[in-house]
DNA sequence: TAGTCTTATTTCGTATGCGAAATATACGGA
DNA sequence: TCCGTATATTTCGCATACGAAATAAGACTA
């Protein structure tokens, strides 16, 4: 295989995500928001007061990508910064009342993409464990 | 599956999609350019004197991210704009020698991503032909 | 406790990435 | 030929995305 920019594989999964990001952006800008905003703030709902550098990390993300991230968020009063009580370097984010509204808003909403993954989720048991197995031997391969 | 932000399956993408992308990615900064500007030279130099609008469409992207991207790689000397004789409202984009011999260097260094590629590619055959079935079955869902 | 090292976040510069508006040209019909 | 419309590209405003530098504060040590 000479041609990284021509490889099957790797097409293959780049189509799927590609496909999968313009489903969800549609999605949210039902709600006024970008996938990496609703993102946000689910994560920061299922864990309130998290700290910037932890909510970077669990989005596989970095500080200051998500700094300007946050920055809008609270420019659209979704979410609140507090400064830590243990160590005042360090921030803590949750949502305001109006986060928590919109959060739900897009929960209760019609999303293409719920309706979109269970179909895929109602595949056959066989092929998903098969595809996750194989995922996870490329995965180990790249990371290697 | 309720949630749209956790699914081990699109996760699953995600991550093979990213990790693949930051290998190519440190590939490409050995050669001083970066993944996009790197994929244009290949897709240009396969066919030279490609319209900018046939190029965002082969690299599945839109006009105006890659006029900006051609923008940058003419700062960098490695591409021509020329208005198409047929057309004056076209240009036409080809490499400068500069950027054949640009291409030329990536393809002859020690790519991490060739490497990682090979090995994907000696997995079982059972397993490849199974895995781009599902990928299909999955893409198809999406596209619906 | 002053000086230094580390850590948490923000800011900055640059590169995608997108849709909408602007620009330039082509093309059709009156 | 003139006009309206269609097409190709660029420009603009905004939102990621990242690493490096700047900032601020905690922690450690001589």
């Amino acid at each position: 295989m000479k041609n990284v920019f021509n490889n099957e594989i790797i097409n293959s999964f780049y189509s799927i995500y590609m496909q999968e990001r313009k489903i969800l952006q549609s999605d949210a800008e039902r709600v006024g928001l970008t996938v990496v905003q609703l993102r946000a703030l689910y994560k920061i709902s299922v864990r309130p007061n998290v700290r910037l550098a932890e909510l970077a990390e669990r989005m596989k993300s970095t500080n200051s990508t998500i700094s300007s991230v946050i920055d809008r968020l609270v420019d659209k009063e979704l979410v609140e910064r507090k400064t830590s009580e243990n160590d005042r370097r360090a921030i803590t984010i949750c949502l305001t009342i109006k986060g928590e509204e919109k959060l739900r808003e897009f929960q209760e909403s019609k999303s293409e993409t719920v309706q979109k993954l269970q179909r895929i989720n109602d595949l056959p048991a066989e092929d998903i464990k098969r595809l996750l197995e194989i995922h996870q031997k490329i995965l180990s391969i790249l990371k290697d």
